[in-house]
RNA sequence: GGGCCCGUAGCUCAGCCAGGACAGAGCGCUGGCCUCCUAAGCCAGUGGUCGGGGGUUCAAAUCCCCCCGGGCCCGCCA
């Protein structure tokens, strides 16, 4: 096993011996921790929360001090201060030797602290309607979810990620109704024509969507409504790429009832009818294709695809429904199959506060009965759902599965935690998270697929993409047209990974596509270039020298600052992974990169004349270039070594 | 009507869950810095009733209550 960096070291002694002495929970003592102002030293903790308990700050002080010492820490001063502070201040002489032995040794030094309680752990994300191609949303989702992913992995969980294919529904049949129009095999076509199949797709539904709904609307005689929704079809007929606008348009508008349609496919398919199977399961498989091109460009993959059909077709949706008849909590509501929530929660939660609370359940929550099954005998998604939980407990022998879903969704996700405890999965309801994060928005109009109107996710990176290369040409003057491409590419993912991780997910996101393309300071490409600068000096340089290092050089002002702040990355991603919150992290490397340039323009490292500040320095930008390159990882991010 | 989320500098956001030592970044704006390790950078200046009001506490941006503003959700849609 790999040793940890010095300061990684420090902190955890330092939490046991606390926790241990101040009769606190270590996990508490570790967030009670705090970086205090420069002169009070580099760690801190308010040791006058604990003086009701009897705590004396100095003596523990003292005997802190003392515990660290004969833990082998001898690179750590103890001292109180203010009205009753206990400060940690380190010796950044020591730590340069054991950052240099570090790397001698192992070539690294920072690495991320493994959790002492592993857990295996469903990560669902992305999943993605497989109708139209992802937009900006889903971005938002797939950086959260990725990142999460790569977060608790290397927090040493056992992750397992998951893209749901909700090919059951509504919209997939509507889609599937323009595609049987047309006679085509979408996989076949999108190749025909050199067009991604979930663009292809999108395309098909959208038109077929607004046709039902403009037809709809005329027979209602809801002129208005066929008003507003003419100029969208308008729109789409420009972007027809193969002639087929008027063959589904016109075939729509023919058909007696094209509703009734729509719901025949829906159910044949949930009844596992061939030729339905064969219909959609062939347009949701140009979508995906279309899907894996965009995943691959944001560097997102999944260890398995879920389809919401096999959850019909193996029974298992059967399954709840039986389970469900047999609850006490079964009823008939509107003439449906329902589960009696308000009465589960009346019985069951608010007899049982710690259960309600574990379930989220909000206070004064009026909720309907929850319908599980229409009346023509076709199931609802959150039956589906509840299936589909299931399995990924059963499948992965998780403790705990994340759905990283749309806050708008949180009274759907909540019904189905309630619904799963009501057939008495009370396990696997209290440990179903919510993973919720606010939608992404345009500066105009609203997205819809429905309409059309979205911005796609390819186009926002082929933008970006577009604007780094002229970029990267411009500086790597010779480079190869080849190495420019890939590079932008890297960028651009860079731009937009980092830009959606680093607001809080409950937060909104105005996404304007015209700021995006700025790659200055605050984003992902800051940090690329900042470490491609810490690269070429390292590259420049030819080597560390390790045995001139003069530890003395790098134990004061902005070099020394600069250690310490290089050494939090692993506890700071620990702390994301352990928060749940990328933006700790992405909120770190900032202000990483921001000391790192400040210092970079002040300080030379080539031109130092003296050999051992010179290698000491060398040695800061190896641990600042590995903090980068790490945080960089695990937000998705790549950090190229030229840019 | 009910539930949930958001409200910190002109703008975008950290800090709030786990209360503590003068409220932090970036953008913008003003003025400077490329014979010198990548100027996607740096330096200096500018900027805040932490939405408002009560309460708890030795201590509140942080906890509790009320109110205001914005968003989302309350389907035999997904």
């Amino acid at each position: 096993m790999r040793r940890l960096d010095p300061y990684t070291r420090l902190i955890e002694a330092l939490v046991e011996e606390i926790a241990r002495r101040v009769g606190e929970d270590e996990l508490k003592v570790l967030y009670l921790l705090q970086i205090p102002r420069e002169e009070h030293g580099d760690v801190s903790f308010p040791a006058i929360r604990y003086r009701r308990k009897g705590v004396d700050p100095e003596r523990l002080a003292a005997e802190l001090e003392e515990a660290l010492k004969s833990r082998g820490i001898d690179y750590a001063s103890v001292s109180v201060a203010g009205p009753g502070y206990i400060n940690v201040k380190l010796d950044a002489r020591r730590l340069v030797e054991e950052v240099s032995s570090l790397y001698r040794r192992t070539g690294s030094a920072l690495e991320v602290p493994k959790t002492k309680e592993p857990l295996t752990l469903v990560v669902e994300h992305t999943s993605a309607n497989p109708i139209h191609p992802m937009h900006m949303g889903h971005a938002r989702n797939m950086s959260l979810g990725d990142t999460l992913a790569r977060l608790l992995r290397a927090r040493g969980h056992r992750v397992n990620t998951r893209f749901y294919v909700d090919d059951v529904g509504k919209q997939v049949a509507v889609a599937a109704l323009g595609v049987r129009i047309l006679g085509i095999d979408p996989v076949e076509e999108a190749r025909r024509l050199g067009v991604k199949g979930d663009d292809l797709v999108g395309w098909i539904y959208a038109v077929t969507h607004l046709s039902v709904d403009i037809i709809k609307a005329k027979h209602e005689g809801n002129t208005e409504k066929v008003e507003s929704l003419l100029p969208y079809l308008v729109d789409l007929k420009d972007r027809d790429p193969a002639g087929y606008f008027d063959r589904i348009v016109n075939t729509v508008w023919s058909m007696e009832d094209p509703e009734a349609e729509i719901s025949r496919i829906m159910r044949n398919y949930e009844l596992g009818r061939e030729e339905e199977k064969r219909l959609i399961r062939r347009m949701v498989e140009a979508v995906l294709e279309g899907f894996r091109k965009t995943l691959a460009r944001m560097r997102v993959e999944f260890d398995a695809w879920d389809w919401e059909s096999d959850m019909v077709w193996s029974s298992r949706v059967g399954r709840i429904l039986e389970e469900a008849r047999r609850s006490p909590y079964y009823t008939v509501y509107k003439g449906a199959e329902a589960l009696d929530l308000p009465r589960f929660i009346k019985e069951r939660l608010l007899t049982d506060p710690e259960l309600a609370a574990r379930i989220k359940l909000p206070r004064a929550l009026e909720v309907p009965p929850l319908i599980l099954r229409r009346s023509d005998g076709t199931t609802l998604y959150v039956t589906r759902d509840m299936a589909y939980t299931l399995y990924k407990f059963e499948v992965t022998g998780a403790d705990r599965v994340y759905n990283v879903i749309g806050a708008d969704q949180r009274l759907s996700q909540l019904q189905l935690r309630l619904a799963l405890a009501a057939l008495g999965y009370v396990r696997e309801a209290v440990n179903t998270i919510h993973y919720d994060y606010e939608l992404v928005s345009l500066p105009g109009e609203r997205m819809s697929g429905r309409k059309g109107v979205l911005v796609k996710l390819d186009d926002i990176l082929d933008g970006l993409k577009n604007r780094a290369a002229e970029e990267v040409r411009a500086r790597n003057p010779g480079a190869s047209e080849e190495w420019v491409e890939e590079t932008a590419e890297k960028i651009a993912r860079a731009a937009v990974r980092f830009r959606l991780v680093q607001v809080s997910a409950p937060k909104p996101i105005v996404f304007d596509p015209e700021k995006a393309l700025d790659l200055t300071a605050n984003s992902g490409p800051y940090l690329q270039y900042t470490h491609a600068r810490a690269s070429s000096i390292l590259r420049k340089l030819g080597g560390i020298n390790y045995s001139v290092i003069d530890p003395s050089a790098c134990s004061s002002g902005k070099r020394r600052r600069l250690l310490v702040l290089a050494l939090r990355m692993p506890l700071t991603a620990a702390k994301a992974a352990d928060d749940l919150a990328p933006e700790i992290l992405a909120v770190y490397l900032i202000g990483l990169a921001d000391l790192f340039n400040s210092w970079y323009q002040e300080d030379s490292v080539l031109h130092e004349p003296d050999e051992g500040a010179k290698h000491c320095k060398a040695l800061l930008v190896a641990l600042v270039r590995e903090a980068l390159a790490r945080g960089l990882e695990l937000l998705g991010i790549d950090a190229p070594e030229r840019m």
